[in-house]
DNA sequence: GAAGTTTCTGCAATCGATTTCATTAGTTTC
DNA sequence: GAAACTAATGAAATCGATTGCAGAAACTTC
């Protein structure tokens, strides 16, 4: 049988320096509190014991957990999975711990509210707008101002802080590149959600940019998707039957551009030369990909790690309750090589020849 | 002056229901060691002040955080962030909470040590294999057995669990799909590590299929990179200018095939018509590339629940240091389109007419 | 040198949940 | 009906760190 020592706690450093453990406990937070002699005695004991604080000790007492929930929608997508690489740097840099929480259930309130009040967590970065706001209200009553900043996605409450780009204006700026191009049959490979603002918001980007080029939209240019490459690849086989073939596509993600485009290229539609397609995110592969994808860039990075530094600065300021910051960054399109000058006269009927 | 509730105790519960915290206790955690009256009481006195039991005061008590520690080399590889997926799911249906960790720093084993003996949490998955022998001993010495499951990559230390595929052999397999197609001037794209068996277990089963086909394999064929798709392009970079080039590659993960393949495309090689690609993984992008990867897939689902299933396990069961478990799981070589038959004759210079 | 400061330290209460031990009431057994 | 159980409950100690309060020592100030 082995023998297991259990680990050192203040007690057993307080013995080794020979003083109180409140003589311990403050020469650890407040060094300047202590003489310099004891200051010394005290970190040769600490060195010499091993000892490590012990963090449900302390966050009983100080009610603070120096931890903080990061949750997703889906962090199986690259682009998500980018923003948390960001924010649990950030959060890992400071001291505090990353839990990652992934898709919310049916009552992600009660989770979420059972996170805080069970003190494992002292905030929450939300990188999902899909809570509805009388969940949400009720979710804040009870504690009185609840640390949350919401990023990347809205919540139609602006009493929250918030880091994202202006989905809207980047929509309409993804279209207008396509318009611009003498594209004017343009589909929106949409993704609809009952409380995202984000999907919704692209949505109406797409539809002013068409608007404003005086372009009517039927119905059938708007196909659903749900954000993944499958179903982008469902939304290129919608759009393959369309009468009337739009010259061109912009779809709400990537990974839907992507799926959208393997469908028409298993059917023998060329990009660019058929269609062009505008995508949003710039996830990594969009560069790599064939024909390197025109997108519109999102700061993952910066939004992961902005989303985070706020979050944190309030749990460390004294001053409570400021006014919510409303951080809006910039997004970028970049252009590549799926999207291309419409050619006057519809491309010739060449899709028998391909293989 | 909003009045901030505080959340509620036990103590709330047990003048709620008239009843001793102790009986709230055990009528919460071991229900039949009370009176079913006494339980109604206390399920009534629970619902109406809404309480929540306080993690870190469990915590302290029972020396349990009912918290695990995911830590990978890079979260923002899609592969990692599909296990990660997988692996938190496993954890918060089992009432675990899951603090992610990333590209662990210079000193992992003090950080990792440090998050034990703080009791933050109770055991970890390690999702990388970077760690050294020498650091890992000294850190399961002094808390005796380790609650350590180690995944995807592997530890010389054979006494840990583990869950992975066998890269040697997945990766012999890739390489004979290769030879099979009557390649045999195949380059190897690896990703060399210090301590990472992953790596080297590739490349040894690269080598060992060319053995066994009776071919050379000069040094050249063996290019560096380290999983990043832009590492796949400098690779790419790199195998334009060998002599006598050749018509096969073996990647050792998926992102590095894309951006090898991209480079290649960009020089005007084209995929498969002059040169067959295999990658590693099947990232969901595999399919939608084009074009479409042929690649060895890893079951990344189930690489992350099992090995988060094998340490919760371990931490549930009161029979302590069973024998390690060490569980392979099979993977499949997907053929799709990047891998053809090698055309008797090299293939016509006809790279000039590309545009 | 007495009174007032400042600096340093220790005692003991506290955070909230769990559990040992003891007590009471109720049930079984001969 | 007494002895020997079992079942249900509560009082109080405990986990480890922090901090208000108070006391001791050292140092000013007049």
């Amino acid at each position: 049988m082995t023998l297991i020592k259990k680990p050192p706690t203040i007690q057993d450093v307080a013995r080794e320096a020979n003083v109180s453990t409140a003589t311990v406990s403050r020469a650890l937070s407040n060094p300047e509190r202590v003489s310099e002699l004891t200051r010394e005695r005290v970190s040769a004991a600490v060195l010499s014991t091993g000892y490590t604080i012990n963090q449900a000790a302390q966050s009983l007492r100080l009610k603070t957990a120096r931890t903080i929930v990061i949750a997703f929608p889906n962090i199986g997508n690259p682009f998500y999975s980018n923003v948390l690489d960001a924010a649990v740097h950030e959060a890992s840099s400071r001291g505090y711990g990353a839990l990652v929480a992934n898709r919310l259930g049916d009552d992600p309130t009660r989770w979420l509210r059972d996170y805080f009040r069970s003190n494992r967590a002292d905030g929450m970065v939300l990188f999902d707008g899909s809570l509805d706001t009388g969940q949400l209200q009720g979710l804040r009553t009870p504690l009185g101002k609840f640390p949350l900043v919401v990023a990347c996605d809205e919540l139609p409450d602006n009493r929250l802080h918030s880091v994202m780009i202006d989905n809207r204006i980047a929509a309409r700026d993804a279209t207008r590149h396509l318009i611009g191009l003498g594209h004017r049959k343009i589909v929106h490979i949409h993704s609809p959600s009952k409380n995202q603002s984000m999907s919704s918001d692209r949505l109406l980007g797409f539809l002013e940019a068409m608007l404003e080029a005086q372009i009517t939209v039927p119905p059938e240019w708007v196909i659903d998707g749900d954000f993944s490459m499958i179903s982008g690849e469902q939304a290129g086989e919608i759009f393959l039957k369309l009468s009337d073939r739009p010259t061109a596509a912009f779809a709400a993600n990537d990974e839907m551009a992507i799926g959208f485009l393997a469908a028409l290229r298993a059917a023998g539609v060329d990009c660019p030369r058929d269609i062009s397609v505008v995508g949003f995110d710039d996830i990594s592969v969009a560069r790599c990909y064939v024909p390197p994808l025109t997108t519109m860039r999102q700061p993952r990075e910066e939004i992961g790690r902005l989303a985070t530094k706020t979050l944190l600065d309030i749990l460390e300021s004294d001053t409570q309750r400021r006014n919510p910051m409303h951080i809006v960054l910039k997004s970028d399109l970049i252009i590549r090589q799926s999207t291309a000058p419409l050619v006057a006269a519809p491309a010739p009927k060449r899709s028998a020849i391909n293989a």
